[in-house]
DNA sequence: GATAGCTGGACGCTTTATGTCCCGCCACAC
DNA sequence: GTGTGGCGGGACATAAAGCGTCCAGCTATC
């Protein structure tokens, strides 16, 4: 059954939707026995004019009547209000787990993919193809977007697809080099998101563990100063998420470092930041790029991740209380609420 | 799994329609490996816009790629016309028998409803809401539209719903009186009709089973004179499909001309002729109203007929060849289009 | 008999969809 | 190598649909 939907919803994606909304729409009526059309718009929180026209649907298929003080479910609807609600669960779940996800955290937005990508390439996939659309619905002319490398990141730049160039919009790297391949490096990133949209682009060259040094040194340099400066304004900020431990051993970090790390209680790793459970910062890694009160000044800040293996780290992330968009996997919602 | 599929045809008929669309476009990319988008518009009968539209869509969605040389189906998409191709009979199906027995019958038009109206109360109620929309959107203002009686024509004037008043149209019975329950007369449902859209009627009160010389003189009557010419001069007949044996019992036909039927292998009634198998006139009932030559004049003709048992029926009068729209229910079409 | 709340009609504005044309490009045939 | 037909994709004016908003007429209820 599950099936079914899925590959309806390739075809047509805002099936759902439409599915759940008429659904809310028969319920109410269904609930109130009798209802008129502007308190129904009301408590759906729909226009009238909206509301009418999905009212007049309705109608025409025969699931509702009209009647001089308010709109009454018909015989044939409540029958499909009755065979619909052993579905609901199946059916909207996702989005039930959105709004759940999104009141536990505080969130502006959350969007969950069906699956679970510790399972799945496919559903990583559609992270990276969901991620997309939050960007490209999230970017307006003069944003500058910060990036973050990343699996994950990678495949939401390939996703990405704007339908007209961006010409005054900017992608820089969040910080510098991660030591990881090329393909997944922050620069790597915003260079083929910038390609992809028709935006410009600037990256960002220092390697990670300087001596204090030569970090205070090589930030003096002009064009890595402007970059800098460029990534600190960002407007908008798309990060990965990870878990700590993982994290740290592919920066190579030292067996002391992470051993603080552990004693610390460091569960999760985002935009160079390491978090507990709490959602408190135990550590920082040492680069030029963003900073936390960057991202507390961003108008818009968006997390990627899925797979149940990583709900603990993306808990841990959002309750540090900085992101505003999650892009996540159905088991991931799950494990982050459960561990929340 | 099938009640899904049955929710949503309910639920939200409109988006169904949308994946029958977009199912035929990569079903037609699939069988011709690549295709351009002009040739694809032509062979679809869509135009080259709103199939782009379409294409933008389903790219979005990684179900096809546009190469040099025209689309293809990505992998994604092979794998999803695959996973569909079951639904498809059950989603789709009916829209396929539409388009079987509208070239089988050389039809404008086939409206199929799911389920078999000996079956069930609500396949009956449904023909005659398909019914009611059908003649809807036929009628234009000045139309004088003739009608039938029976239960089917009674359940079909019952859903007539307009947007606007039909100041400027006729209803009017296409025969005297049958006999029957009032509720069922032609005369009860050209004025129902009327009375629903706001248009005007006339009545036609000509007795059955009148001798030759009561019929010549109440043909001298003025005004039944005048009601004749304007059902004569109808631009639409709605009618039903009866078969033979009961519409004679019915009408109390004498032993003498049922045993006449019956020899002349009489199958099918509709608008008070009797059809053979291959859909010719072997008898005619002698009372006022629509003539032959009136119906093969009639600019659309609906024929409205639904259950299994009067599959063979229909498939009769379809022979006939004078019927330009058929309303009816699955079991009916299947058994009409073995019958043929 | 007053009143509140209902449906359905109407209308203008905004957004979206659509028809149409064109350009540069690539594959293929010659 | 070169010509050519068909391709995808951009552009744009226009038609159509969607939507917010308001109103008339009606009816149930107090």
């Amino acid at each position: 059954m599950r099936d079914i939907l899925h590959i309806q919803k390739k075809l047509v994606p805002d099936l759902v939707q439409v599915m759940e909304k008429r659904y809310k729409i028969l319920h109410r009526i269904f609930v109130a026995g009798t209802m008129g059309r502007r308190s129904l718009a009301a408590s759906l929180d729909l226009t009238e004019r909206t509301l009418r026209a999905e009212l007049d649907l309705l109608r025409e298929q025969g699931l509702l009547d009209a009647g001089t003080s308010g709109v009454t479910l018909s015989e044939a609807g409540r029958r499909l209000l009755e065979e619909l609600e052993p579905l609901v669960k199946e059916l909207f779940g996702l989005s039930e787990l959105e709004e759940a996800v999104r009141l536990k955290f505080g969130l502006r937005k959350v969007v969950i993919v069906a699956g679970d990508s510790d399972e799945s390439d496919d559903v990583k996939r559609e992270i990276g193809r969901a991620g997309s659309r939050v960007l490209a619905q999230s970017m307006e002319p003069g944003d500058i977007v910060a990036v973050m490398g990343g699996t994950t990141m990678a495949r939401m730049a390939a996703h990405l697809k704007v339908s007209a160039p961006m010409k005054d919009n900017w992608f820089v790297p969040a910080r510098g080099g991660l030591g990881e391949s090329v393909d997944y490096q922050a620069n790597t990133i915003a260079s083929e998101l910038a390609k992809r949209t028709g935006a410009r682009y600037r990256m960002l060259h220092v390697p990670d563990h300087l001596s204090e040094d030569a970090y205070q040194s090589i930030m003096q340099e002009p064009n890595v100063r402007e970059v800098v400066d460029m990534i600190r304004s960002a407007r908008i900020v798309v990060h990965g998420i990870g878990d700590a431990a993982t994290m740290a051993r592919r920066r190579k970090l030292s067996q002391e470092t992470i051993d603080e790390l552990i004693r610390d209680g460091a569960l999760a790793e985002a935009f160079g930041y390491y978090f507990d459970r709490e959602g408190r910062v135990v550590h920082r890694m040492v680069t030029a790029g963003l900073r936390l009160e960057d991202i507390e000044a961003a108008g818009t800040v968006i997390g990627l991740a899925g797979g149940r293996s990583k709900g603990e780290a993306i808990a841990s992330v959002m309750r540090f209380g900085h992101d505003d968009v999650l892009v996540t996997d159905e088991a991931a919602a799950e494990e982050a609420l459960r561990r929340a």
